[in-house]
Parts: structure tokens; sequence; C-alpha cells
DNA sequence: TTGGGGTGTAAGCATCTGCTTACTTTGGCC
DNA sequence: GGCCAAAGTAAGCAGATGCTTACACCCCAA
């Protein structure tokens, strides 16, 4: 997917990017802790001293690798439809499950606490906050860590764990369940017609 | 805290429930792939080749620790108030997080796809069975998964990415918010009161 | 008393893994 | 052309880790 071969003779952008892509893809496929480096560096067709001039560590790494692009869909989402979205991807049948979701990273390395600590202080954080920002209930932002808790339970049961008649449940139903739940903890409090 | 010392001199049965104590603890607390074979032997006052004469290996260790003790929780609380007793002994501010809850070794190992396996079809799917029981709906069972993703996702929230803000939320709160919930989910369709 | 099987131990093997080091090659600039 | 820093490479170090092996010890039955 990222292999390169030839076409790049001395080019350290591209290969920063390249190890980048390929750290990113294997960290969110099986974790922390079950990606080599030497995978990494295979993936990306570069050697593997490389990835440590360039980036420090393998910790370093895993860092850029998922703080780096901020998590496309988290920005572009409006707030409001951010939890259908999140499942609509989790639950997508596709063979690869969202490859790009760095959830799933987090879900695979949460034993780590280095890693854990990036999405803490991360990914986490900025879930937290714009779905804190749909409530204007005192505790919005236990509120919040609610709803980002049942996002990534979702996840972890659905996809890290396997769990295949939950798989196999129909997505829409799942996501009404949620989405109906989740409309009576966030919803303003300050209810009242948008017009008047 | 199961250091023995000396008391059990040649005792077979002994050393197999001390190793299993010790692997069970060291599981829940770190998880699978960062505890190691030299420490669960340690902390069981045990030499290490005897965990493999009696075990074969680490990952039936862990299957034996693991599905060993059904999970004494789940038998002995009524269906009903199950949800209730969970996030009790999740939110408890005991210093040690619920130490004896198979649920963090899950948590702390969901990486690993062998000790997924164990959960998946041990402790995961007694939950499943017991929290589809509450329910009359003819989507239980997926009513019951997102219940028990719930509960996960809010350990893992919690103690294992310790996301401080959260875990100093209210449990109180935190408690009203999800049975209020998971009593729409879970709730028997056919809603008469008890006596009439 | 003695032999043997069950119990416990020390040492090490084989492999993996993050990281380093010493080295060669490349390509642009004077 | 010749220089040299940057880019790339091969090899290996050091420690960890699952598991095995060869051996010592102890109880008990015959």
């Amino acid at each position: 997917m990222v292999d390169e071969e030839l076409g790049r003779r001395r080019d350290a952008t591209a290969t920063k990017a390249a190890l980048l892509s390929a750290a990113r893809e294997l960290f969110i496929e099986r974790g922390f802790d079950h990606t080599t480096v030497r995978d990494i560096a295979a993936l990306a067709g570069a050697n593997q001293a490389l990835l440590f001039r360039y980036f420090g560590s393998k910790e370093a790494l895993f860092r850029a690798a998922m703080t780096n692009q901020s998590h496309q869909l988290l920005a572009e989402t409006p707030p409001e439809q951010l939890v259908g979205r999140v499942l609509a991807r989790m639950l997508a049948p596709d063979a690869p499950p969202a490859k790009d979701n760095p959830l799933y990273a987090l879900l695979r390395s949460s034993a780590n606490e280095h890693t854990a600590a990036v999405f803490r202080d991360d990914l986490g954080a900025r879930y937290r906050r714009v779905l804190a920002s749909l409530t204007d209930a005192d505790d919005a932002e236990t509120r919040a860590d609610l709803v980002l808790a049942w996002l990534l339970g979702i996840g972890l049961l659905r996809s890290v764990l396997d769990q295949h008649d939950f798989a196999d449940a129909d997505p829409a139903r799942i996501t009404e369940h949620v989405l109906r739940a989740v409309g009576t903890l966030l919803e303003r409090v300050d209810q009242r017609p948008p017009t008047a």
C-alpha cells in the first residue's frame, strides 16, 4: 500500500511521510505493543535506523502518527452529527473496519500507559470538548464522557473483541437506540423552539 | 499478598492455587501482555517452571485464571441490579480500583486476540445472557450488548485511560444518567404494574 | 529400608525487540 | 572534478521473555 520500491531515491521528507503512514496503519490495526519498528520500516520501504533518526523512539513516532492529522472526521463534522457519523463508521460492514480511525489505535493500545496518555490529552480531549458543547447542563463534561465511553465500548465490543453476534446486528437498530439515549443525555436543557 | 514463604512445603494443589491467584491479580492490574511469567511465579512464591508444568503455557494460565471463579458478582447479583452494582464497583473511589474485577483484565488485554476470545466466549457471553433476560424486545441481545459496551467503555475511560476529570466526576450522577438510559433500553416491553 | 514418582529448583536456550553504531552512497555546490 | 553533509544501510548490542531441561529433594508405599 505504501510500498514505494523505487521512484524516491534520496528524499528525507518522503521517507518521513512513508514512515508516518505505515506507522498509522499498523498502530491502528494491531495496537502499539503488537507493532514492531521492523514492521513499520518494512511497510514504509525504509531502513529501521531512519525511523529512530527522524522520530527518536517508537513512542515518539506513535505520538506523531496519531496527533498529526487531527482526526479529519472530528474537524469536518458538525457537533450535533458527530455521534451519528462515528457510529456509521464503526458499524460500517466494510471489510477493513475503518482502517483510518485513530480510535482503534486507542482501543488496541489502551494497556500501555504512554499511549493512553496520548489519547487522553489529545483525541479524547477533543471529543470531550465537542460533545460537551451540545448541552447546557451543568455536568456537561460528565455527560460528554459518558457518550464517549459508549462509543469506545461499542468499538471495543464490535471490532476488537469481535463479538460476532453484535457485529452482525443491524446498524440502523443500534444507531437508533444510541441516538435516542444520547439525545436525552445531551439535548439542551434550555429547550425552546429555535425561532420565536 | 499471596507471599507464602514457608508453611507449604510440597503441596502441588496449594502451589497451583497460589499461581492462579497471583496470575489473576497481575493480569487484572497490568493486562496479559504486560504481565510476565516471572512476575507471576515470584508473586506466588513458586518456581517459574512449575507454572508451565501445571498449566502448559502463559495463555492457558490466563484462561484458567479468568474463567475459573466464574465472576462471583455475576453469580450472586439479581439481574435487575447487575448494572447498578457493576457501576458501583467501577466508580468506587477505593485506592485499588476493583482489583478482583476480571473486566479490567479484559480491558487491559483486549489487544491480544487470544485473551479477547476468552472473554468473548466466557465472561462477555455471561453478561450478555443476563442482561438480555431483562427485556422482552425482539432485539434483546443487541440491547444487552449496547449496555455491556457502555459498561466497558466507562471502565476503559475511567480506570485504564485514566481520564482524570471523568474519574473525579460524581458517581451518583453517572449512575443516575446510565440507569435512566439503560432503563429505556432494557425495561420489559410488556410494561405493567407488578401487582394488579 | 529403599526405590520411585511427584515436587521444587537453577540454569539456560531461542527468539524477539527497541535502539545504536560504524559504515557506504548519493547528489548538489564551488 | 572534488568536497561534504545528508541519506541510506548492515550489523549487532543488551535486555526481556516464553519455555525447556537437567538435576536435587522429599514423602511414602512396598
